[in-house]
DNA sequence: AACCGCACCCGTCATATAAG
DNA sequence: CTTATATGACGGGTGCGGTT
């Protein structure tokens, strides 16, 4: 194992076991531990709060280790003392439980001593096929938003306040999206707008559009854009319908009058009338349906792999950043539960002050 | 300055999960 | 069942701060 994979390695397994560690938090009856990558792990025990049989417990002892079950010592108010055994239990995988399922095991751990146990142990294997089918961060989110107010939710539609950048994957539909042999992505919207985004630089920042406003309105379902990589001038050139072809200039020149500019430090375009034939590095693609060729069926192969790999890392970027957003989720529910325990707690120690008497 | 460890980010692949 | 989407895992890159 390389320097660089070993590394690796541990920071892979560093992190699942810190999210494994928020995962058993949310059984409710282990300490919860969270932190992604700071390492500053901080441990509490959480709260019962959300369940008026259990509002008054003390509890005490978990164990957190990897590998051995979390048991806490949980009194009821009527001086009953049970274990409470963690549901999650290593080395099982990875799995989220949802703050609905906590509350019905515990309700019924909390019935008997020795039923719980046994219906524990019935309930553990339930559970482990509930928890086998992960859901996905949007809906755990949510259900833990649901539950703590003030926690935003995540929607299905991108918010607002991302201030709406010209994002392929939210913009409206495009007519068709190509990829040129050089990465870029040419999406041509209804309108005749051609997107043009960059690869390796974030697909937001690396989008241009272009208005053609006297492509001629091409017929549905027919457009073509051919793409030329670079031509001997240094200029890259994508051929529109129209016997047309779009030039990105190398630098700051100016864009004609009959095309509009791009804003800010994008690259300007200008349409000219093509050269002879199609340069090297073209790439055509075409409307589904209309493939003859193996060549093209190959070129639409590689069109729809592209197609895929954009759309997979989109959903990627999509993916981490739902997934901060449940780390911060998870956090903020921690420092909450830490509190209602600390005054659960707190409450507990003096009722006991006061509800039994010295009996020396 | 060079090196190292760490944290973070990204793209891709494989696969689980959801949707139709 | 098939297809689309979401996500874990992996490898690679970059930036930063500490150490030599």
């Amino acid at each position: 194992m390389s320097k660089c994979a070993k590394k690796k390695y541990i920071k892979t397994n560093l992190r699942q076991m810190t999210m494994e560690t928020v995962e058993s938090q949310h059984d409710g009856s282990v300490t919860a531990s969270l932190t992604e990558s700071k390492s500053a792990h901080m441990q509490t025990q959480t709260g019962q709060n959300s369940i008026p049989a259990l509002a008054q417990v003390s509890v005490a002892g978990s164990g957190t280790g990897r590998g051995s079950p979390a048991v806490t010592l949980v009194q009821l108010p009527s001086g009953q003392t049970v274990h409470v055994q963690g549901v999650i239990q290593t080395p099982q995988p990875s799995v989220i439980q949802s703050p609905q399922i906590h509350t019905v095991q515990v309700a019924t751990i909390a019935e008997t001593d020795e039923s719980a146990e046994s219906e524990g142990v019935i309930d553990s294997h339930k559970r482990r096929e509930i928890l086998s089918r992960r859901p996905s961060y949007r809906k755990i989110l949510n259900e833990l938003s649901s539950d703590v107010p003030g926690v935003p939710k995540i929607e299905e539609e991108k918010s607002e306040e991302e201030g709406t950048p010209p994002n392929i994957a939210t913009m409206a539909v495009p007519t068709s999206i190509y990829q040129t042999s050089t990465g870029q992505y040419i999406a041509i919207a209804q309108g005749g707008t051609i997107q043009i985004s960059n690869p390796g630089s974030d697909g937001v920042q690396g989008l241009q559009a272009l208005t053609m406003t006297n492509s001629g309105a091409p017929p549905p379902g027919a457009t073509i854009v051919q793409y030329a990589a670079q031509s001997a001038d240094g200029t890259q050139q994508f051929f529109v319908p129209g016997s047309q072809v779009v030039v990105q200039d190398e630098e700051t020149e100016l864009a004609p009058s009959h095309m509009a500019a791009a804003t800010g430090d994008m690259p300007t375009y200008q349409i000219r009338a093509p050269t002879t034939g199609l340069p090297q590095g073209v790439v055509m693609a075409a409307s589904p349906g209309s493939l003859h060729s193996p060549q093209q069926l190959a070129e639409e192969a590689t069109r729809k792999r592209e197609l895929r790999l954009m759309k997979n890392r989109e959903a990627a970027k999509e993916c981490r950043r739902r997934k901060k957003e449940y780390v911060k989720c998870l956090e903020s529910r921690v420092a909450v539960l830490e509190v209602q325990n600390k005054k659960l707690i707190e409450e507990l120690e003096t009722l006991k002050d006061i509800c039994s008497p010295k009996t020396d």
